[in-house]
DNA sequence: GATGAATGAGGCTTCATTCAT
DNA sequence: GATGAATGAAGCCTCATTCAT
C-alpha cells in the first residue's frame, strides 16, 4: 500500500515537473519554438516520457492552464479591502497585490502574451487576466465614487492594462521595488483624480 | 538601357511584394509558423526566389522593419497641433491620429506583439511604438500643464499603452468607429482630469 | 503447496490469455500494427507483463503457433471416412470438415495470410495448411480413382486452395450456411468429374 | 523551352522512380514495414523528396495503383481467342496469358496480398484481380459448354484462384517454365472434364 | 506475479536553404 | 531574374523493451 502510494506520488511529481518545465520553456521561447526535447531536458527526463503523461505537446499547454489559475490571490485581496480606510490606501494595496500576482505568474503571463496572437483560447485567457481583476475593483469602487460605472470601468481597465504591460516590458527587468512603488503611487494618485469627486 | 531600368523596376516590385507578403503572413501566423512557401505563395512567386532577394527568412523580417517606420504620421500630427485650441481638442486629435496609425500599421504591430517575447530587437521596436508617440505628446503638453514631467510622462504613457492594447484586443475586432470615438472621448476627459490644473 | 499450484495455474491462464489476445490482435491489425499495449489491453493486463512471459513481441507470435495446430481435426475426419460410402458422400464430409476447421482457426489463418509475405516461417505455415489436408485426402482417394497421383494431387490441391481463399474472401463475411453448402456441393461434383472413372 | 521540357521530364522520371521504388519496397517488406527512408534509398534520392511529389507515404500507395492497371493484357487475350479452335487450345492460351500477366504484375500482386487483410481498398483490388479475368473467360465459354453459368462460374473462379495462389506460393520461386507448362496443361484438362459435355 | 514509469531508437513529416537550368 | 527539384537537419510522436517497486 505504502509502496503504491509512493510510486504514484513520484509519478505525480514527474508530471508536475513536466508541466513546470513546459511553462518555463514556453515562456522563454514560445510554444512553437520549444521542442519536446527542450522540455524533457528541462524536466530532467527523456523525450518519450512526455507522451506517457500527455497526449501531445499542445495537451501540455492546456495542462499548464489547468494547474495554474491566474491571479487567484487577487480576489482574496479585494475581499479584504477595508471600506473604512481612504481610497488611496485601498487602491495602493490592490495594485501592490496585482504586481505580486504578476510576479508569481510571470512565466505564464509572458507565455500568454507571446501566444495570444495565434491562439484564440489563449487570447481569451489574457482578456480574463485583465478583465477579472478590473471587474472586482470596479465593483468595490462603484458605490464610493461619483462617476458612472462605464467611465469607472474604462479608467480602471486602462490603468490595469497599462500596469500589466508596464510589468511585462519594464518592471520585471528591474531590480529593487522602489521604482515599482513610485510607479504605483503616482498611478494611484492619477486614478484618484479621475474617480474622486 | 531602358530594358535594364525596367527590369530593375520589376525586381524592386518583386522585392516589395515579398516584403509585404511576409509582413501579412508573419502577422497572421507568427514568424516561426510562417513557411517560406507560405510567403512565396502569398507574393505570387515561387519558393526559391526569396533567396535571390534575401539571405534568409529572418532577413525578410528585418527588411520589413527597414521598409516600414512605425507610426510615422504621428510626428506630423503633433507638429500640426494648434496651441490656441483647447487641450481637449488637441488630445482628441492626437489620439484619433494614433488609432489611424495603428490601423495602418496593424499587421506590423500585431506581428511585433507576437514576436516580442522571443526577440529583443522586436521588443525594442514595441517600446519604440509606445515611447516615441508618448514623448512627442509629453513635450507638447509640458508647458501647458501644472504637473511635473515625470507625472505627465507616466500619465501619457499609461494611457497610450492602454490604448494600443485596447486596439489589439478589442478595437480591431469591431466594426464601425462609434465605440472607438466614445472610448477616445472618455479617455481624453480622464487624462484631462489628471493633467489639468 | 496448494497455493503454489494455484499460482502456477493462474500464471498459465494469464499466459494463455496473452496468447489469445495476441492472436486476435494480430489477425485484426497485423503484426507490425499491433502494439504490445494493444495486446495487453485486449488481455486485460498491464503493459510490462508480456515481458514476464515472453521474450519479445515476436516470441508471442511463435507462441501462437506452438499453441494452435492448424486444422488438427482434419486428420481425425479423414481417419473416419467410410470407404463403403460413395465418394461424393466422403468428399462432402471432408470439405465440410475443412470449412469447420477454417471457422475454428479463422483468426490464425487470417493472420498467417497477412504476414506470409514478410515472414518465411509463416509462409511455410500456410503451405502446410493447404498441403497437409490435401495429402491426407489424396492418400485416401488414390486407390479409389483411375487418374495418377500427380493429377489427383493437383486436382485436390487446386480445389482446396480455392476453398481456403473462398473462405477468406467470401464465406467468412456471409451469414448462414446455405451458400457454403451449395458451394461445397457444386465443387464436390466438379471434383468427381475430374477424378471419377 | 527545351530546357523546360527537359527539367519537367527529369522530374517525371524521378516521380516514377519513386513509385517503382515504393512498389518494390512495399511488395518486399509490406507497407508498414517499409520506411520512407527505405523507399528513398531504393529510388536513389533523399528522404524529403518523397514529400515534394506525394502528400504522404499512403499517397504513394495509391499512386502505385494509379500507375499500374492489373492484368490489363488479359482482356486483349480473351478478345483474340479463336472460337474455331478447340476449347483446350483456347484455355491453354488464356491461362498462359494469365501467368504472364502475373509475372508482369508480380510485385503489385504480392503487395496486394500482403496488405489486403488490413486495407479494404486493397482487398477490393484483389477481388478484382481474381474476378475480372474469371468473368471474361466465363462469358467466352458459356455458349460453348453444357453446364449452367453458376456452375461454370464456380469452376473457372476456383481454378483461377488456385492458379493465382499457386503462382504466389510455388511458381514464382521456381526457375524455368516447364513445371508451369505442365501445371497449366493438367489444370486445363481437368477443367475440360468439368465443363465439356 | 504484476504494475506502469521510464528509456531511447526510429518513423513520418516539415521546411529553410541550395542550385542547376 | 525566375523556377522548382533536391537536400538534410530537426521536430513530433510511437512503441518495444527494461526495471524498480
Amino acid at each position: 500500500m505504502e509502496t503504491r502510494t509512493n510510486r504514484q506520488q513520484k509519478a505525480l511529481e514527474t508530471k508536475n515537473k513536466l508541466i513546470d518545465a513546459a511553462l518555463r520553456t514556453f515562456s522563454r521561447k514560445g510554444f512553437k519554438e520549444s521542442t519536446t526535447k527542450d522540455i524533457a531536458k528541462e524536466a530532467g527526463v527523456t523525450d518519450g516520457l512526455i507522451y506517457h503523461y500527455f497526449q501531445s505537446k499542445e495537451d501540455l499547454l492546456w495542462a499548464i492552464f489547468d494547474k495554474y489559475t491566474l491571479l487567484h490571490s487577487l480576489e482574496e485581496t479585494v475581499s479584504r479591502l477595508d471600506s473604512n480606510q481612504p481610497l488611496e490606501h485601498n487602491l495602493t494595496i490592490y495594485f501592490q497585490s496585482l504586481f505580486r500576482s504578476l510576479d508569481e505568474s510571470q512565466d505564464l503571463i509572458v507565455m500568454c502574451f507571446g501566444e495570444a496572437q495565434r491562439n484564440d483560447d489563449i487570447r481569451r485567457k489574457i482578456q480574463e487576466i485583465i478583465g477579472r481583476g478590473a471587474e472586482l475593483l470596479v465593483t468595490f469602487l462603484e458605490p464610493k465614487v461619483r462617476i458612472g460605472r462605464r467611465e469607472l470601468s474604462i479608467a480602471v481597465r486602462n490603468l490595469q492594462t497599462a500596469m500589466v504591460f508596464h510589468f511585462l516590458t519594464v518592471d520585471r527587468f528591474m531590480e529593487g521595488g522602489k521604482a515599482r512603488q513610485e510607479y504605483i503611487e503616482i498611478s494611484v494618485r492619477q486614478l484618484l483624480k479621475i474617480i474622486a469627486e
